[in-house]
DNA sequence: CATGGATGCTTGAAGTACTCAAGCAACTTG
DNA sequence: CAAGTTGCTTGAGTACTTCAAGCATCCATG
């Protein structure tokens, strides 16, 4: 390992490589939330609800406007997976949190993406180590999108 | 740096992280799409061309239904960034191949993912080597999807 | 070479995702 | 309390997505 200085990759490639596995990650989350009959928005939805969140929330979240939102808690809803419940503070928000049911399925499904779970264990601790590390550093540029 | 081993993160965790930055580098990508008049899925499909791909290699690229190319092509040829060409070969085939404006259009978006550029600078040669190598460990598994 | 079975593309129907503009309710501040 | 702000929903319009059908073309077998 650590092998003898190989030519290092162009920005281009890295990015193309980290694209290539964004895309194969969402493929295999996807596939795994279709088999529990949810979108992969409707999945990806549901994994933000560690707790309870207000609409406007889930809208920051992810990155998308408010009314949009409304869509996907109304058929996550229907299929009993989310509920909405009243703020008490406030009397406009409505806090979305996911029933036992929901739950039980978001953690099915992370469970379940296989082909990420082989990924990950082609490497050993202190490859892990290494690759969140630096992965850590190329977080915070990515973070501030206005 | 190489730190002196830290606690080695979960699985869970570097799947988490590993989900964000794609999630982020998506963001950015669809952003900058925005910005030249083309949804994210336009642009995707627009980076797929390198040269002639007959519609059936874009859907198995793009991992969706072949009608579903159909749709996109049409908004892009509308738009002159791409042109359907007969195959000499086979006569049910079409080509997809960018146009010059095409080629251009995807290349600036490319370009100006601020973000994510800004992020791959945070590293050196020496850790963008070390990086491209494991993730091109994690490849493999991650493509095998049926 | 005729014919039956793939294969490549498009169309139509139906549902989800997404944004913007508007509207209502409730909070907040002067 | 009035005016402005914020949180959520609705409605209109577009894009994305799949499935079922259909048409044209190719290919293999007899």
């Amino acid at each position: 390992m650590t092998a003898p200085t190989p030519q290092p990759p162009t920005k281009a490639q890295l990015l193309e490589l980290v694209a290539a596995l964004g895309t194969a990650q969402w493929q295999d989350f996807a596939a795994a939330a279709g088999r529990h009959g949810l979108t992969s928005v409707q999945a990806k939805l549901l994994a933000q609800l560690k707790g309870p969140v207000p609409m406007r929330g889930l809208a920051t979240l992810l990155v998308c406007d408010a009314s949009n939102v409304t869509g996907i808690v109304d058929r996550l809803e229907a299929r009993g997976l989310v509920r909405r419940e009243p703020d008490p503070a406030d009397r406009r928000v409505k806090n979305v949190v996911a029933t036992e049911e929901g739950r039980e399925t978001i953690h099915r499904v992370r469970a379940e993406m296989q082909a990420t779970h082989t990924a990950l264990d082609a490497l050993d601790e202190d490859e892990r180590t290494t690759l969140y590390g630096l992965l850590e550093r190329l977080r915070p540029g990515m973070e501030h999108r206005a």
